[in-house]
DNA sequence: TGCTTATATGAGCATTTGTTCATATGTTCA
DNA sequence: TGAACATATGAACAAATGCTCATATAAGCA
């Protein structure tokens, strides 16, 4: 029993940084504006002022935000005259969505 | 195509405190301190001083966020002479966590 | 080329967050 | 009951966060 808990701190304190890393993850998630900006993003890719009447968010907020998506991954870009599509960049955002909806759902 | 966005959208607007409950959840796991102790409990239920000592944060700290913990429902205590013992509510925080570390390994 | 639209970005600011320190509360046991 | 251990909590403070405002950059079009 001491022995077992003794490995998980190990595993742990070795792990540092893949806590700090996830924490990262989650902090991401963590704020309205972004969860949403996501969640929009899962039905269909969106250019910046689509995002921004979509959800009532000043172009220069929304902005502000798709930058720390797209810093973290989650989010990519391209270009289409003169508009920036974003779209997730991989099935992973949704699962977590999911994950998060499952818990709330009770 | 704009007729399916706007439905995103009035799904969005009218559920605006879902969202505001679903980034609450991922701000709770949006700190190291906090995964690590959740982690920690996934393996095992423990008391305060074991988290503390494990993880290397003082009695406090681990205290406060504990209370955080608590208050939003993902760990449950049990008295047991001095100590009190932590444990995970339900099994959601271990499919969050997996969900995360998933992401993260790429 | 100059005007308009779309997006990005920096500075400033108010708010939130996580920690520490000091102390309170609660339990055990001599 | 009083000392010792375990946990909780409030105040204070530094750091991080997210927004707004102003402005920069970039593309399309007359």
């Amino acid at each position: 029993m001491e022995n077992s808990i003794s490995k998980i701190q190990g595993a742990i304190t070795r792990n540092s940084e893949l806590f700090e890393e996830l924490a990262n993850l989650y902090k991401i998630f963590g704020d309205a504006s972004r969860v949403k900006i996501l969640c929009a993003l899962t039905q269909s890719e969106m250019c910046v002022s689509e995002i921004s009447a979509f959800l009532s968010i000043s172009q220069s907020a929304v902005s502000h935000q798709l930058r720390i998506l797209k810093t973290s991954n989650l989010v990519k870009t391209r270009r289409e005259g003169k508009n920036i599509i974003y779209s997730l960049t991989d099935d992973h955002v949704r699962t977590i969505i999911d994950c998060g909806m499952e818990h709330i759902a009770e």
